[in-house]
DNA sequence: ACCTCGTTTTAAGATAAAGG
DNA sequence: CCTTTATCTTAAAACGAGGT
C-alpha cells in the first residue's frame, strides 16, 4: 500500500491507483483517517475484525419487503399497540419515548425482520449517523422504523463492548470515513461491514461492556427516582384540595377537539383573549394549583431576581469562558459539549446584569420553552444567551431542586406553554415567567422531592463517568495504553 | 411474490438575526 | 416587544431497480 501525506489540513494525500477501485473518494483517504484508522491500527496488540465478520444478522425496516408491500401492510395507531422505534427515540442516554408512534400487533408480526426482542444493537444510518443503543434484555415487544440498522452480533462478542467502541472517537471516525450522500449523510450496509473493530479477550470485552451495562442500570434507577419525585408532587396536589373558593376559575366544558368551552367573564385576562389560552387541560391545571391546600405563590414572589442572558450576540472565540443557550438546557441536564466560548472581558460585562451562580435556576425562554435546571455546585463559571432566563430564588421559601421538578413537570410545562407568546418562535417574556404559579408544598415534602432529584443528578453524573471510561478504555486499547492490571484487580 | 440494497425528496425543527 | 426571514441540520417519507 502506497500513500504519501502531502498535507494534513487541508488533507492532500497521494494514493496508489490500485487502492482506488470503483470510487474515487477523497474523504475515505483523508490524511486524518490514514493516520488514525490505518497506521494506528497496524500496531494494535489485539486481533482486529471486520464488522461484517462478527455480525450474525444485519437487517432493517425495508428488508421486510417492497415499498408496495410495506404500504399495504403497515398501519400505525395512535397511542396503543407496539412501539415503533424511530431515530428520535434513540439517544446517548438510552431510549427516549416522549414522542412515540405505535404500530398494531398485526403489523408487528408481519414486519418480522425488524422486531426487537432485547440484546440487539441499533445503529442510526441516516441523518445523525452512528447513534447506537443496545436494546435492554427484558424489554417489551418493539418494532423498528426505517433508517436504523438492527444488528445482532455473534454470541462470542460482547455487544455492550461493541457499543462502547461505536461511542469512542475511533468508532465515530470510521463512521465519518465511510459516510456517503449529497444532501444528507447516510451509511450503507456494505460500508458498515467494513468498519474495523479491535476484538480483545473475553475478559477485557466484559470489563468494558460491564461499564456500559452498569450505566444502563443507573440510568434506569434515575428514571425511577424521577418518576417517584413526580408522583409525590402529583399526590400532594391531588390529595390536598381546599374547598373550591375561586369563582373566577369557573368554566363549562363543551368539546375537546375543536376546543369549545364557556368561561366566566372574570376568568378572561384582558391581555389574552385568544381561544387557545382557555383550553380545558390548562384550566384544570390552573384550578388544581389555585385550590391547593397550602396555597401557591407567583414565581416572581419567590425569586430575588428574574433576568435573562445577554441580548447581544457576543463575539465567539476558540477558547474562553463557556457560553450556552437554550439548546444546552436539556431534561434535568446541562449539555456542556455543544457550547460556544467568549472572552473573559465579555463574560464580565454580561455578568454585571446576569451572573450565574451555584443554586440558581436556568430556565429556557425562547424556542424550547420551559426547561428548568439548577446550576450545580462544582462548576466553572459561564454565561448565558437571551434564550435562557436566570432565576435567583428565595431559598427559605423554595427548594431549588423541588422547583426544577415542578417546572419540568406537566404542571410547569403546560403553564409555560400557555403563558408564552409568539407564533413561529415561542417567546416567554420575563414578566410572564414571573406569573407562573408555584404551589408551596410544606418544606419537608419539597426537600423529599428535591433530594430525589439531587440523587438523580448524582446518578446521571456517574453514568457520564462510566460511559466516558468505557470510551477511554477502547481508545486506550487502540493506542496501546490499556492497563491490564485493571482486569486482574477484579478477578 | 418476495427480498435486498440503495438514492432522492420533503419537510420539520432549532436557532440566529433582522425588521417593524 | 413581537413578527418575519434566513439558514442549517436532519428525520422520515418516497421511491427505483434488480435479484431469487
Amino acid at each position: 500500500m502506497y500513500y504519501k501525506i502531502l498535507s494534513k489540513i487541508p488533507s492532500a494525500v497521494l494514493i496508489d491507483s490500485k487502492q482506488i477501485e470503483d470510487k474515487i473518494d477523497p474523504n475515505y483517504n483523508n490524511a486524518l483517517y490514514i493516520e488514525y484508522l490505518d497506521n494506528q491500527y497496524d500496531v494494535i496488540n489485539y486481533s482486529v475484525s471486520k464488522n461484517g465478520d462478527i455480525i450474525e444478522e444485519l437487517t432493517d425496516y425495508t428488508a421486510n419487503g417492497s415499498f408496495a408491500w410495506l404500504k399495504d401492510n403497515v398501519s400505525y395507531s395512535d397511542n396503543t399497540g407496539i412501539p415503533f422505534v424511530k431515530i428520535k427515540n434513540i439517544t446517548d442516554n438510552g431510549f427516549d419515548f416522549n414522542d412515540l408512534v405505535y404500530v398494531d400487533i398485526d403489523t408487528y408480526t408481519k414486519l418480522k425482520k425488524s422486531q426487537l426482542n432485547g440484546g440487539e444493537l441499533l445503529f442510526s444510518k441516516t441523518g445523525s449517523v452512528g447513534l447506537t443503543l443496545v436494546v435492554p434484555k427484558d424489554c417489551d415487544k418493539m418494532s423498528l422504523a426505517d433508517n436504523i440498522f438492527k444488528v445482532i452480533y455473534k454470541s462470542d462478542i460482547d455487544v455492550h463492548y461493541v457499543d462502547a467502541f461505536y461511542k469512542s472517537k475511533y468508532g465515530k471516525m470510521w463512521v465519518k470515513r465511510l459516510l456517503q450522500g449529497g444532501v444528507q449523510p447516510t451509511i450503507i450496509k456494505e460500508s458498515f461491514r467494513q468498519i474495523k473493530i479491535p476484538i480483545p479477550s473475553k475478559e477485557i470485552q466484559k470489563y468494558i461492556g460491564d461499564k456500559v451495562r452498569k450505566a444502563e442500570e443507573l440510568r434506569e434507577e434515575a428514571k425511577r427516582l424521577k418518576k417517584e419525585a413526580e408522583e409525590i408532587l402529583n399526590n400532594e396536589l391531588n390529595k390536598n384540595k381546599a374547598d373550591r373558593f375561586n369563582i373566577k376559575n369557573e368554566y363549562i366544558f363543551i368539546n375537546d377537539k375543536p376546543n369549545i368551552l364557556y368561561v366566566s367573564e372574570e376568568l378572561i385576562d384582558n391581555t389574552r383573549i385568544e381561544a387557545v389560552f382557555y383550553k380545558k387541560e390548562d384550566l384544570e391545571i390552573d384550578s388544581k394549583l389555585v385550590e391547593y391546600k397550602h396555597g401557591y405563590k407567583l414565581l416572581k414572589d419567590i425569586c430575588v431576581k428574574i433576568t435573562d442572558g445577554t441580548h447581544k450576540t457576543p463575539t465567539y472565540i476558540e477558547n474562553g469562558v463557556t457560553f450556552i443557550s437554550s439548546k444546552n438546557i436539556l431534561e434535568d441536564e446541562i449539555d456542556f459539549e455543544n457550547v460556544k466560548y467568549i472572552s473573559k472581558e465579555e463574560h464580565k460585562e454580561i455578568s454585571k446584569r446576569c451572573n450565574v451562580e451555584h443554586g440558581d435556576l436556568l430556565f429556557t425562554k425562547i424556542g424550547r420553552i420551559g426547561y428548568a435546571k439548577v446550576v450545580p455546585d462544582k462548576l466553572d463559571t459561564f454565561s448565558i444567551f437571551v434564550s435562557v432566563a436566570l432565576l435567583k430564588l428565595k431559598k427559605k421559601v423554595i427548594d431549588e431542586y423541588f422547583l426544577q421538578v415542578f417546572l419540568n413537570s406537566e404542571y410547569g410545562k403546560k403553564q409555560s406553554k400557555r403563558l408564552s407568546k409568539g407564533s413561529n418562535q415561542p417567546d416567554f417574556h420575563l414578566e410572564d415567567i414571573g406569573q407562573l404559579k408555584i404551589p408551596i408544598l410544606p418544606i419537608e415534602i419539597q426537600k423529599e422531592i428535591g433530594n430525589k432529584m439531587r440523587k438523580v443528578e448524582e446518578l446521571k453524573y456517574d453514568v457520564r463517568v462510566l460511559i466516558h471510561e468505557a470510551k477511554q478504555d477502547v481508545e486506550d486499547l487502540i493506542e496501546g495504553n490499556f492497563d491490564m492490571s485493571k482486569i486482574k484487580k477484579i478477578n
